[in-house]
This record gives C-alpha cells, structure tokens and sequence, in this order.
DNA sequence: ATTCTCACA
DNA sequence: TGTGAGAA
C-alpha cells in the first residue's frame, strides 16, 4: 500500500509524462508488475526512475543507462560494475570536452567574421 | 484514467 | 528521445 505506485504518480515525482515513463519501459529501462494490463510499480522501479534521471542530467544515452541498471541487478561484485561506471564517465567527460572545443573554435570564427564585417562597415562608411 | 499502436520530428 | 492521436 505504501510501497506501490501508479504511473502518475510516478510521473508526477519525476516531473515527466506518463508516456515517457510508458517509453522507457518499452527500452527497456523498467520492468513494473502488471495488475491485469495496468502498470504497478514497487520501490525498486521507483529507485531504478531516480537513477534513470540521474543518468540523462549526466547526459548518458538511454541505452547505457539500461546497460549500467542491468549491471546493478546482475552483478553482485561491485568492483566490475563500478568500473564499468567510471569508463562511462571518462567518456561522457570526453565527448562534452570535445563539445567545449567545437564551440570554442565557432565562437572564434564568429569573432573573426565580426572583425571583418566591421573592418567593412567602416570601410564603406568612414 | 490506462493501455496499445502508428506516425512523426 | 520522446510526443500526439485514435480506439478500446
């Protein structure tokens, strides 16, 4: 009784439609129980939510996002499944890095473009 | 209010 | 990675 939930209540907790939560169980993510064909969720699938909303702040794709849950609930060492964790960061710290430097190299090229247009701009009017 | 499916960005 | 619509 305190530890089942329907899906709006779920998605009112996590703040996202019942079709996302509907969506993430069709990848995969979440298994809940069925009471006839509607979706019954325990504590567990609640933790595995919070730990998927984690994981897209971090900007990790879905799939790795199963891949990480799955690893918690086979793996009974920690030791592989945090290791495993901190590749995935290494990463997610990668690709975001190389975002930074994409962006930082179109800022320059904005720079320089402006530079010009103004050099113009004076040009043709002073 | 919930479920599923198909389509769409 | 989700959303919208239609039907049950």
């Amino acid at each position: 009784m305190t530890d089942s939930f329907s899906i709006t209540d779920l998605a009112r907790e996590f703040d996202v439609t019942t079709r996302t939560i509907r969506f993430y169980e069709d990848q995969g993510l979440i298994a809940p129980d069925r009471q006839g064909q509607t979706r019954i969720y325990g504590q567990r699938d609640r933790v595995r939510l919070r730990l998927i909303m984690r994981g897209k702040r971090l900007g990790f794709a879905l799939k790795e996002i199963r891949d990480l849950l799955d690893l918690y609930e086979t793996d009974r060492s920690e030791i592989t499944q945090l290791t495993i964790l901190i590749n995935k960061i290494d990463e997610r710290r990668d690709t975001l890095r190389k975002q930074r430097a994409d962006i930082d190299a179109t800022l320059e090229e904005l720079d320089l473009l402006e530079e010009n247009c103004q050099q113009e701009l004076r040009r043709k009017s002073g």
